[in-house]
DNA sequence: CAGTGGTCTAGACCACTCT
DNA sequence: GAGTGGTCTAGACCACTGC
């Protein structure tokens, strides 16, 4: 292994050659690695560059190492569908959906709604000279002063997987709303604290990693890609007043658009997208 | 250093530390951080132990290290923004947004559209055993067998921006459809060379390390944080037509949907992302 | 308890960039 | 050439998991 020639990093070719393995079956969807200490042995290299290999797939998504058990092939991924209608804020969370073939069993801990899940608040921040406030100001057309902020987290399945920050251009708001803990959804609750009604102004979809705070709010290891969702809403006569900042895991879950009505031709046979 | 007792490890105190020395404008957005042997010195540990620090602060796009020169503090993200329209099924490519305030000069290689760019055919691979094969084939209701398939990359500013892979049950696709180096809009020519008019079904986003390939494909580190956006494109009738699955450098572009019309009140005097 | 992955150190050599 | 980050090794100790 390390006599051969290459200008790719030892560890890369490793990755490599463990994704080939993989995608040949020697190491099928769902079963053990061998051990770090193995796999050094194997190979003829050291553990740490065993671990540099095996931490790239893992960021890719490939492998799921658990401590102190073993480093196993991720079976195909399982996620909750987050479908978002475009008229109302609203979304419909807890809708699971298998991106591949029926048979496939579900994993533990993606299955429906359980005690806990939904939106609550974990704190009420004041708006100060972080990046994000400045976004959001320009977003709004305010200033800093003028804003206030609230984050959530959205539970689903029992774990938090939406972490959302609000920005409006309401001060004070009520402090009930800001109580760490409060469940409900925040839209519905800032748009009635502003008595408006609020509707899409646009919305933008990215990805990014995960920062320390985040990795820590959504339980996931930092540099986790997490899909980005952000966006305006107005009211009816296009004031904005409301900038949105909705982090997800992305392992774990994803937004879907439907175009077409409800009802029509499915030529998938019902294993599209759940709606 | 070394001797504070905490349960959180070494290197994640250490991040912690630059983000909040970054927070405080000790380390300016630009500027260059001590080297690693430097902050290997000053916080007494391993420059190892660094250098897991700095890593977990680069994938959270925080820094941004460049090889024999050193490692920067990122400037505030500068996105190129893909309007989607709805209706048709074209992108509005090039347009730049800036997230933060106006007076932060553009970065280079951020500017206009540049020679090369647009899509361009990479490779028309068989439709084999892949994960992603058996996945376009469940979501258009055939089996691998009666799918074509069609990689290509779309390059923005000069630099590859978009990876995407087109399944559709038409076999065999014209050659010259497949040629490698192609240019043109992927979605237009299938569409004429099915002879079929294409709606979008529906569209989802989602957020995943780049693997292997992509990475290559799209010159960054296997890991980084992509943008992936998937969907279905039928006929007029209902019958699915088209599955297609984007993969976009999070760091460097986004999706945006307006959901209002254009020209209108722009509370936020213009600063809204780019249509 | 044995085995797994997680962290940390010390030291070495290399490839790249800029001057 | 000097300084930067990139790779790799050897060895150690720890925390977690499951039997």
């Amino acid at each position: 292994m390390a006599t051969h020639r290459s200008d790719t990093p030892l560890y890369r070719r490793l990755a490599r050659q463990l994704q080939e393995r993989i995608a040949a079956g020697t190491y099928p969807a769902g079963s053990r690695l061998p051990s770090e200490p193995e796999l050094s042995a194997d190979f003829g290299v050291n553990r740490l560059t065993v671990r540099q290999a095996v931490a790239e797939l893992e960021r890719a998504a490939v492998l799921e190492i658990r401590r102190g058990v073993g480093t196993f092939v991720r079976p195909p991924a399982v996620r909750v569908s987050i479908t978002v209608d475009p008229r109302s804020q609203r979304f419909d969370l807890g809708s699971v959906h298998r991106a591949l073939p029926l048979d496939t069993p579900l994993p533990e801990g993606t299955a429906g709604v359980v005690e806990g899940d939904g939106e609550a608040v974990v704190a009420a921040p004041a708006v100060g000279r972080s990046a994000e406030d400045d976004e959001a100001a320009r977003q709004l057309g305010r200033t800093v002063g003028e804003l206030s902020r609230v984050d959530t987290v959205i539970r689903i399945g029992g774990r938090p997987r939406v972490a959302n920050s609000y920005w409006v251009p309401t001060r004070p708001l009520p402090a009930e709303l800001l109580r760490p803990g409060r469940p409900g959804n925040m839209v519905l609750a800032l748009a009635g604290a502003a008595g408006v009604e609020l509707e899409y102004d646009w919305r933008a979809f990215g990805a990014i990693g995960a920062d320390l705070a985040d990795a820590e709010l959504l339980g996931v290891p930092p540099g986790t890609p997490l899909l980005v969702r952000e966006g305006v809403s107005c009211t009816p006569d296009g004031t904005p007043a409301l900038y949105v900042r909705r982090r997800i895991d992305g392992s774990s879950a994803r937004f879907v658009l439907h175009y077409r009505e409800p009802g029509g031709t499915d030529g998938a046979g019902g294993s599209g997208p759940a709606r």
